[in-house]
DNA sequence: CAGGAGCGCTAGCAATGCTAGAGTTGTCGG
DNA sequence: CCGACAACTCTAGCATTGCTAGCGCTCCTG
């Protein structure tokens, strides 16, 4: 009977390996440079393997999103309780989103943007995900005033999202990143 | 000389029927269905006559991008126009855009998502994307208040854009859209 | 009418995600 | 301690992708 439990705990670690060998190698070179023929030589197996593991790429690349979707969350938390000012905590929350796919950019687009079939906005969402999305709605809460808090936080979040995401695609120039981010800030915030 | 003057019409009518294919077959089907093969024999020509006229693929689509971001100028600039309430227009453009995204997916995908080699926040942006920018900077003109008017419309874009693409990526449930386009034409309006 | 230049087509390359079937390894009953 | 069986991994290959080389036809020019 243990010799089963080597077996699937062999298993289990090889099918780490195998995720964050896919994190590491589209952080080193973005997500079109993981192919499954180098994924495979990373991880020191042939191609069929990774499909006893996963449906599929794209099964692959959801694993490293809700990883990757912890470490947003972190961040966010770390920002948000940076400060007491709920304005300033804000600010820093969304300063905080957009240095992450700033810094973290293969993280970002598998989790935000890339076609991939994971559940978001149900109970049955990662909790990682759940997670970050609570950290952007108590950061939001002091703002919310009349509107329903669940939709506000949805709201800012695709301020966020648009900003980075045209960004990074060209669409908006670079230099003037901080001051969008402010105006974002400063229209999301309740007047005194 | 007249023979030249021929060939070159004929070239440049082939050129239009490669874009309008592309974007007719990419409207069907979704841009992963438009392939070279599909496209030549669509056009009724073998794959190299595409490569003649066009850099490769890429280019290809960011010739319909262009194409398509004079209708989505066309739609905003009608929102715009259809009140006088400067509250209203705004609404009326924010919804729009929204609708254009939704109503053309593959056209919305290629002008803002996919295509990357197009000039955007330069004086060489092609004039139909400057187009469709300058109206959502003169919906939002009223409401700029101390706020520079060029990073307050990108920023509303930014907006915009989120929250279209992430309800279509299936990070944000669809019924709640109207509500949160509420939210945000209400966020960057002037408070009376 | 012959020569030549332009132009489109056939055929093929390298790379992709994914899969079938062979072959090897390691485990358990006798 | 051995042989059969089962689980597992690898080699090889398929279909499809974007893109390109080089042949061969057509049609203008002198």
């Amino acid at each position: 009977m243990s010799i089963q439990a080597r077996r699937e705990r062999e298993r289990a670690e090889r099918e780490r390996l195998i995720i964050t060998a896919a994190r590491t190698l589209a952080e080193a070179e973005g997500w079109e440079a993981v192919t499954t023929r180098r994924l495979a030589e990373r991880v020191e197996y042939s191609q069929p393997v990774l499909y006893s593991h996963f449906k599929g790429k794209d099964a692959i690349m959801a694993a490293v999103a809700v990883e990757g979707c912890a470490d947003l969350a972190v961040d966010l938390r770390a920002a948000r309780t940076s400060t007491d000012d709920p304005r300033q905590a804000l600010a820093a929350v969304g300063a905080a989103y957009a240095a992450f796919a700033e810094r973290r950019p293969a993280l970002y687009d598998v989790i935000f943007s890339l076609a991939v079939d994971l559940p978001f906005a149900t109970p049955e969402a990662p909790a990682p995900l759940q997670a970050a999305f609570g950290e952007l709605s108590q950061a939001l809460e002091p703002q919310a005033g009349d509107d329903d808090l669940g939709l506000l936080t949805e709201t800012f979040w695709s301020g966020l999202h648009g900003l980075v995401t045209l960004m990074r695609g060209g669409r908006l120039p670079r230099e003037a990143h901080d001051r969008r981010l402010a105006i974002l800030v400063d229209r999301f915030s309740q007047r005194p």
